[in-house]
DNA sequence: CCGATAAGTCAACAGCCATTGACATACCGG
DNA sequence: CCGGTATGTCAATGGCTGTTGACTTATCGG
């Protein structure tokens, strides 16, 4: 991405605090959503920054503040439920019939709040999270009777393709790949409506 | 359990190499299922089972080892396939309508995958357990025409009301469980159809 | 009853981790 | 241009981890 790094590996970077607290919080996003917690080390993420790792503890006082951090910047209010319920359903089953690491930032948050739920460590600051920008967006958006038990049931199915695809590990292909998908809409669609 | 450890700590335990082993292997099942691979530690885990460090090494190999034996001793061959496919159904929708708690053996095992799924360490191992134990299974079951797409489905739905579950944290009540009951069935008859 | 061998114990190792405090230096307002 | 302060660097610390090897001791067959 920058340059600067690459290239002209030796000069240093200019000073400046909000890039390199930016720059951090970008690699703890990745690392942690590849990760999970326990695994990723501040150590990799500071390196992946291009960044001292004391610095971490300066911008974000620890390794906790620094998860947490990322995890609501992960998980932003889904930009999904402003599509139209069809194109939701249709966009949802496409990216669990890929692998696990193609994909867009979606895919990410949900990792990231997957890992981060089966985390002891870090399962306690997850549930208001969950809350506020995962299943309380999804019930607004769905709406109507039973939003509540509804939406439950719809976090659910798309929590455990995540997990099948985790298993899964690669991308489906050819005819699998089509029955899956289709399949899956199906259920998805019976879901959101 | 065991009076001999509670009452008479000091006095050693008689010397039983398949005794200690299975001892070493239940604690491991406890700790891994609820802590995940990287969190819980050789130690506690020694500890738990009233046994030195070192026999871990000695019996598994190494803390690898001793997951993977743990794995397959956590994921059973689902008695669930035994049934018609009406009766799986509906047992199947009751069971998550349930709290977490209440269920048999299934949930630790099921949490157990889940903790694997999620650590990256031990994502690899998954994958054969559960093709054999799982997927392989449900997908004999469903048979006929692209049964292995259409297993993949039904595993991730499964999985998902498992999560569901689990996050929700206790049972179901009145109108919530009938109407979770209800589209539960309607989406699990689909899928075996 | 004795001694070979399995079973259990102990201590040390090297490696990684997060965290912290003291230090150096670039930057920018006066 | 100068000096104070924000920014970045470095090294050390203490703790925990999995693993290993040498050690003691119980057990049980001959």
């Amino acid at each position: 991405m920058d340059m600067t790094d690459t290239l002209l590996e030796a000069r240093p970077r200019k000073r400046d605090a909000t890039a390199t607290r930016a720059r951090i919080l970008a690699a703890a996003m990745d690392r942690f959503a590849r990760l999970g917690y326990e695994t990723a080390s501040l150590r990799e993420i500071a390196a992946e920054a291009g960044v001292d790792v004391a610095l971490i503890g300066r911008y974000f006082g620890g390794k906790e503040g620094l998860f947490t951090e990322a995890l609501k910047a992960s998980i932003h209010p889904s930009r999904l439920t402003e599509l139209d319920r069809e194109t939701y359903v249709r966009e949802v089953a496409e990216a669990m019939a890929n692998g696990p690491r193609d994909g867009h930032a979606d895919q990410h948050g949900f990792q990231f709040l997957l890992r981060a739920a089966t985390s002891p460590a870090t399962a306690p600051l997850l549930n208001l999270a969950v809350q506020e920008r995962f299943l309380g967006p999804i019930r607004d958006w769905l709406g109507g009777d039973d939003a509540e038990p509804r939406a439950r049931v719809l976090a659910g199915v798309i929590i455990g393709f995540l997990v099948e695809r985790l298993i899964r590990g690669k991308a489906l292909r050819g005819r699998e790949r089509d029955v899956f998908i289709e399949r899956a809409t199906t259920i998805l669609s019976a879901l959101v409506s």
